[in-house]
DNA sequence: TTATTAATGCAATTAAGTTGCAATAATACG
DNA sequence: CGTATTATTGCAACTTAATTGCATTAATAA
């Protein structure tokens, strides 16, 4: 299943590099308004994922928002870190502060997901 | 608005008592399959949240789980712990460790929440 | 016992995301 | 370049978790 390269692609990529955080689809689609469809963001965002572009993170409003991997490895994307979601101007960012804990004895850990939610500097 | 005592009411704080973890309204769903409507048992949930008797957190499933409020204050839930969701028995218990973190400088803090998954002692 | 109105059941709606399918358009290949 | 292949798109329909509208039922106060 060989990628082409699409304006949707193209246009999704380019928002996501300019952000420099991670972005929702709704964020997208207010970008992008009129230009493709609602369904095309989220396959273009998918895709990125499956490519190991991008990794996607549930936050804690319940939506997915789209980070592209920097330092991740194929399998194992970094993001064990505490996520920040501003409730003013909506950004979510990667936190340098990473997450630790310890987990009681004989409990097997798959993931861990630590968001914190108030108002970046401009917005405070 | 004077609450009542009902039947549903009562049924749902014992599971909750009973169960001593957050339970999500598809669990106590399937616990008193038949005997109340899936609508009824959110609104029970909901009001219990109204009245400060539990507080609910969104999971990292995209869930909402209920939880008795012990050392929460009205309108300061405590809830500032790891909360650990076991892919096995589906369990949501809140961990002894507390989550903490320092902000960037000028940001303000509204609300955190750290989620880990993976298997508990039975499970693993 | 009766009146008041909170709580319930059922159908319909919302919100975020996914899926089916026919139409469109990248790209590989002669 | 022209054509064939098939990835990608748009649109409608569907899914899941949760909420809302509204007529009916039933706690409880009088
Ligand atoms: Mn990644
Ligand atoms: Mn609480
Ligand atoms: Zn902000
Ligand atoms: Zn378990």
């Amino acid at each position: 299943m060989n990628r082409r390269n699409t304006p949707a692609k193209k246009m999704i990529m380019e928002l996501l590099q300019a952000a420099n955080s991670a972005l929702s689809q709704e964020r997208i689609e207010a970008e992008v308004k009129g230009v493709m469809d609602r369904v095309t963001i989220y396959r273009v965002l998918n895709r990125f994922c499956e490519d190991g572009v991008t990794h996607k993170i549930l936050a804690d409003d319940g939506k997915f928002y789209f980070a592209l991997c920097h330092s991740c490895e194929e399998h194992n994307h970094a993001h064990d870190h505490f996520h920040f979601r501003c409730l003013g101007c909506e950004k979510v960012e990667c936190l340098q502060e990473q997450v630790t804990f310890t987990l009681p004895d004989g409990y097997r850990l798959q993931n861990s997901s630590s968001w914190i939610t108030g108002y970046c500097k401009s917005c405070a």
